[in-house]
Formats: structure tokens, C-alpha cells, sequence
RNA sequence: GGAGCCGUAGUUAAGCUGGUUAUAACGCCGGCCUGUCACGCCGGAGGCCGCGAGUUCGAGUCUCGUCGGCUCCGCCA
């Protein structure tokens, strides 16, 4: 070992804390703390090593601090500074002093000033990281995924959790205000049939029975309105064992709240004086003093989705009834038959058409038929040639295109006419900019449909969960033409995400009793399943509703995140594992045998 | 269950109609450097081209399969 090895290992001593305490953040130092004596600690985000000089960037949680050694203020620190490596975690002492005339950094906080160092520490090293620790760099998400742990030492997912963190704060402030009370539901808790799968955990002491966990605490919630609990939130962890979305995670977190002595209005009121403070509270953004409402059907007739983005306009237009005799047959013996107009779109490409047309059939679609409105007011299109007169001069009234525009036309069934151009127009919105950045359009949608046809069981299935109300009067409708039905429900939508859904709940046993059986669910078949709801109905059970909000969709619509994994801090890649811990796992054999489980012989492979 | 995109030094990418030694930038290692801030300059190391078959004289490139990541449909509040 040559003596500069030696001298080299001696300047990368670990050393622990030695009474040394931390006095600031590194996002915290300004010129009004100048002169200060310091102590930060943190990770080395760059070094800049002139040999006389040299520069570090300190990173933690909260920001960066340039610290500076110098070999005339210290020769012998400055000298085991010449070790320090990116990522290693070090503890600076030093003073506060302004950088030199024209040298300020105005893109960092702490520009104005840097440390000068009169002793350190080497707290750790560290290998050289995988990736690169910073924003700008785009790194393939299996492998942020397995070093999660230092992904998240990113600045912007970093972020994204002090603002998460500031938003769950937020809510328990406020509900907390109003008179809510925070109780725990369990986790292990009975598999319930209706909606979605469940996660089961098998019984060690109750062999060949499972628990499930929660895809909701919806019924205990309920329960504890019945106890009188009055007002109950619980910020939560629920449970869906389906397939993962951008915007959907096998587990993640709920904002659960239940109100006892409420209506509609109130609960909506509570709710969106909950998401104003919480947005002004963690990005300073005021939302509208009142929302928008907009019912299921109308949002489908103008949108054809139920969770419509309202940061642009491009509406559709039911025109169902202008081709209702038309000699184009594809349009006069469509259910529905839409057109949407897209100023400006006449400048799309026949290639770029092609493209939106394969786009529509991953939801159904059989084409795209469009026409483009020339300068001189002269269509363009495939299938104009089939409209009559008359057909042509409607459509031009109704629509009111314009020189420049193009017209989308959808015609089929109508879940798969609304799907394919409802889907479309958020496309066209992006492709023509019409989404403005750090924009927030929220909206109430209202009047859902209670039940819906399951084509597959053949029966009606609840839209939203089998403990969702009708007003009064519909319990006559519900006998009549369950179809018609209309739910006390309302869902919360912000820029095309759904990130909140509750309702005014049945809390009268001959309710529920005319709910189950609009569902096909025979009695013994409701005791089974929710006798302890049947019971609870009978001794005198409040009127109720709540809601619950997604809380990552929140955080990821606030922090404008692509993808719901960049707001949960160790998510689950598509196939539902997690490539840090690679969960799950097989079990030893000793573990299956005190749980009673045989597994399957795996099939021989030839 | 299905459709699409992707997989090449540590990282991000290029690599054309198959062709001889697989490129670049950043990072890493060594040297120089007292005002940098993604410091700069000089030099160097670094590759099972995801894996497995096949086609071919020859495969990073073509075909099939497989594994993994992502987006979407179905599914799911």
C-alpha cells in the first residue's frame, strides 16, 4: 500500500456524531442568517474539486446548501475533504457568509449564501449510485423501483411526500375541527361479495377460513354511525386484488369520512371546504368557492365519460336523431350516433387520423368517420357523399363548425360510442394543448344510475356499492324499472380523475331489505353475508353518507405526477410485486402446513 | 385473459436493407486546477447487445418463444 493509499483510506474515517447536532435544513440558510456558525448534515449531491477550492452541494429532504473548503481557512480539513465522493454523508460545520460580488445562484434558495467550513465529518460513504440522484435524469422505473431507497432521494419525489405529508395534516386539522373522530377499522376483516376481489388472509387458529382485507371500511363505518359515533374519518389503507393502472395501485390509501344527520348538500359542503384548504394549504392554489355540479346523464351526453376533464371545452353533440332515417345506414341504425368539432383540427394529417382511428377501436370502435371543414367552407370527408341535404344542413347548424375544424363521428352502441369518443377528445385535448399546466377543474358529478346490468350474471349489480339510497320516491322505481333508479350519489372529479365518491346510505331495514332483492340477493342469502348490518338496521339506526377520497390520486393530481408510484413510496410494479423487497415470495413448507394450505402440484413441463 | 411500446457499458441513448474492432454523452478511476454551481482540461478502464431456440457462411439487427418494465382494453370506485 503506497503511502498515498494510506493517506487516502485516513481521509475517509467514519466517524459518528461526536456530540455534533444539526442547527438547519439545507433549503434554509439565507443572507439573513449571515455570520451564523452552522452545523448541516446530508448527503453530497456534487462535488466540484478545483485542487485549492472545492465546492460541495449538500442535499437532504428540504433542499440543497453549497458549502465551500478552503485550504487557507483549514489546510487539514480541506485536505480530507479531497475524499469526499458523490452520496456520502457528511456533517459540516462552518459559517454562514454571503458568496462573492456577481456569484449568487438565483436558481437555488440558498443562493445568496454558502458555508464556509471549519470542520467535518465523514459520516458514511457510499458505492456510486446505480442511477443518477437527480430530476433531470429519466431512469428506467425497474430500477428506481429496486433501489427505491434512493430514488426517493430525489428532489421531486421528495417532494412530493413533504406535500403529502403537509395534505394528510391538512385533513385531520380540519375534520378534526368539525367534530370528527378518528377510529381505526380492522384489517382483518370478512371477505364481502359485491364489487371487487378480494386480498384473503388464511386463519391459522380457524383452519380453511380466511379473513380479507378491506377494500373499504364501509361497513364498519356505518356500524359506527349506528353507535353514535356521530362523525368518523380515518385516513386509510384499503385493498382491491385487481389489475394496476398509471392511476391505480393493488393497495392505497383512502380518506374515509362518515356523517350521521346529513344530507347531499352537507356532506358536499364539508367536503369541498376539505379539498380547498387542503389544496391552499399544501401548493397555495385556491379552487372555486363553489363547485360545479353536473348530472351522471348530462356528463355522458356532453363528455361521454362519468369522471369528465373540464379543463377544456370540445363537447360532444347527440345527433342521434338527424340520421334516424338517414340512407347511411351505419349512422340510422346506430343507438347512438355523436359528433364532436375540433377547432383547428382540420390541419390533422391523414396519418394522425389514422392513428385516433385505431385509438378508438381499443374500446370498440368499428372506424372513425370524420370531415374537414376547408377554408372555403367546402367539406373534406369519406362519408359526406351518403348525408342528404337536409342531413348536411342540420349537422352544419347543430354543430356550428367553422372553417378550419374537423368533425368526429361516433355511432354504435352507446357505452362504446361514448367510451371511444369520450376517451378521444382527452387525446385531442392533448394534442392541440388545451390543458393548461397547474390547472385544477373539479366538478360534482350527481344523479348516478343505482344499479346496473350485469350482462355476465344476469342481474342487476349496484353501480356503487348495495348500501347506496334512493330518494323516497324511487323505491317505487326501483320495483318498477330498476334500470331507472336513481342513486343519492355523488362522486368528486378532478381534471378527468375520479378522486372521491360517496353517498347518503340506507339506514331503515325494509330499505335495504327492497335494495337486496332489486339485486337478486335472496334473504338467507343477505343474512349470511350482512346479518350484522340487518341487525344493526333494526335498533335504530341514523340517516348517514359520507365519502371517501382517494388520497394518492389527490396528492398525484396536486403535485402534477404522471403516475400514482411517484405519491406512494414503495408501490408495486405492474404484476402487482415489489422489485425492492421482491414481494411476494414463496413460504417455507412449515408455514403452509400450520395454515392447512396445500399447494397445487406445479404442472410438469416436457 | 387480451393489445401495444420498450430491453445495447453504471446511466441515458445511437447502431440503416444482417458483414469484419459495437458508438456517444454523462458517470466512474487517475492526473492537473482557488470562485465553481450539471466546474473545466488531459488520460484510462468499462459490454453474456434481457434470456433461449431458429434462419444464415455470418445475428445487437430477421423469426419464434420466454422473462422483465411501462401504457391501455377487460377488470376495478
Amino acid at each position: 500500500m503506497s503511502e498515498q493509499e494510506r493517506d487516502y483510506d485516513e481521509y475517509r474515517v467514519i466517524e459518528d456524531l461526536g456530540g455534533w447536532r444539526r442547527t438547519h435544513h439545507n433549503n434554509e440558510l439565507t443572507a439573513a442568517n449571515m455570520d451564523e456558525d452552522v452545523c448541516l448534515m446530508g448527503w453530497v449531491q456534487f462535488r466540484r474539486d478545483h485542487g485549492g477550492l472545492i465546492f460541495l452541494d449538500l442535499r437532504d429532504r428540504e433542499g440543497m446548501t453549497q458549502v465551500v473548503f478552503n485550504p487557507e481557512d483549514n489546510a487539514e480539513v480541506h485536505e480530507r475533504a479531497h475524499a469526499i465522493r458523490p452520496e456520502y454523508v457528511v456533517a459540516i460545520k462552518g459559517k454562514v457568509r454571503p458568496r462573492p460580488e456577481g456569484m449568487a445562484n438565483p436558481n437555488m434558495v440558498t443562493g445568496e449564501v454558502e458555508i464556509e467550513v471549519t470542520d467535518y465529518k465523514l459520516l458514511n460513504t457510499s458505492e456510486t449510485p446505480p442511477f443518477p440522484i437527480e430530476d433531470r435524469v429519466e431512469v428506467g422505473e425497474n430500477l428506481r423501483l429496486k433501489y427505491r431507497f434512493l430514488d426517493l432521494r430525489r428532489p421531486s419525489l421528495a417532494r412530493n411526500f413533504v406535500i403529502r405529508n403537509k395534505a394528510a395534516q391538512s385533513v385531520r386539522r380540519y375534520l378534526d375541527g368539525l367534530g370528527f373522530l378518528e377510529v381505526e377499522t380492522p384489517v382483518l376483516t370478512k371477505s364481502t361479495p359485491e364489487g371487487a376481489r378480494d386480498f384473503l388472509v388464511p386463519s391459522r387458529v380457524n383452519q380453511g377460513s380466511f379473513y380479507a382485507l378491506p377494500q373499504s371500511p364501509q361497513l364498519f363505518k356505518q356500524m359506527l354511525m349506528v353507535s353514535g359515533m356521530d362523525r368518523y374519518f380515518q385516513i386509510v389503507k384499503c385493498f382491491r386484488d385487481e389489475d394496476l393502472r398509471a392511476d391505480r395501485q393493488p393497495e392505497f390509501t383512502q380518506i374515509d369520512i362518515e356523517m350521521s344527520f346529513v344530507d347531499e348538500a352537507l356532506i358536499q359542503d364539508m367536503a369541498e371546504g376539505m379539498v380547498k384548504r387542503l389544496f391552499k394549504e399544501t401548493i397555495g392554489v385556491d379552487l372555486p368557492a363553489e363547485f360545479p355540479r353536473m348530472t351522471f346523464a348530462d356528463a355522458m351526453r356532453d363528455y361521454g365519460v362519468d369522471k369528465p376533464d373540464l379543463r377544456f371545452e370540445l363537447k360532444h353533440i347527440d345527433i342521434t336523431d338527424v340520421f334516424k332515417n338517414s340512407g347511411f345506414k351505419v349512422f340510422a341504425s346506430s343507438e347512438l350516433v355523436k359528433v364532436m368539432v375540433v377547432p383547428g383540427g382540420a390541419e390533422l394529417s391523414r396519418k394522425e387520423i389514422d392513428e385516433y382511428t385505431k385509438f378508438v377501436e381499443i374500446y370498440g370502435s368499428k372506424g372513425l368517420a370524420w370531415i374537414k371543414v376547408k377554408e372555403d367552407g367546402e367539406w373534406q370527408s369519406p362519408i359526406v357523399k351518403f348525408f342528404s341535404e337536409d342531413e348536411i344542413a342540420t349537422l352544419r347548424e347543430r354543430s356550428g363548425c367553422k372553417p378550419g375544424d374537423i368533425l368526429f363521428f361516433q355511432a354504435g352502441p352507446a357505452d362504446i360510442a361514448n367510451a371511444a369518443l369520450g376517451n378521444l377528445r382527452c387525446e385531442l385535448g392533448k394534442r392541440f394543448g388545451l390543458i393548461k399546466e397547474g390547472e385544477f377543474k373539479p366538478v360534482w358529478i350527481t344523479d348516478f344510475p343505482l344499479l346496473e346490468w350485469d350482462p355476465d350474471e344476469k342481474r342487476f349489480v349496484a353501480r356503487h356499492h348495495p348500501f347506496t339510497s334512493a330518494r323516497p320516491e324511487q323505491m317505487q322505481v326501483l320495483k318498477d324499472d330498476p334500470a331507472q333508479a336513481i342513486a343519492r350519489a355523488y362522486d368528486l372529479v378532478m381534471n378527468g380523475y375520479e378522486v372521491g365518491g360517496g353517498s347518503i346510505r340506507i339506514h331503515t331495514e325494509d330499505q335495504q331489505k327492497a335494495m337486496f332483492a332489486a339485486l337478486g340477493i335472496q334473504e338467507d342469502e343477505a343474512r349470511e353475508k350482512f346479518g350484522f348490518l340487518m341487525d344493526a338496521l333494526k335498533f335504530g339506526a341514523p340517516p348517514h353518507g359520507g365519502i371517501a377520497f382517494g388520497l394518492d390520486r389527490l396528492i398525484m393530481i396536486l403535485t402534477g405526477s404522471k403516475s400514482i408510484r411517484d405519491v406512494i413510496a414503495f408501490p408495486k410494479t405492474q404484476k402487482a410485486t415489489c422489485l425492492m423487497t421482491e414481494a411476494p415470495s414463496e413460504v417455507p413448507s412449515k408455514q403452509l402446513r400450520e395454515l392447512g394450505i396445500r399447494l397445487r402440484e406445479k404442472k410438469k413441463e416436457d
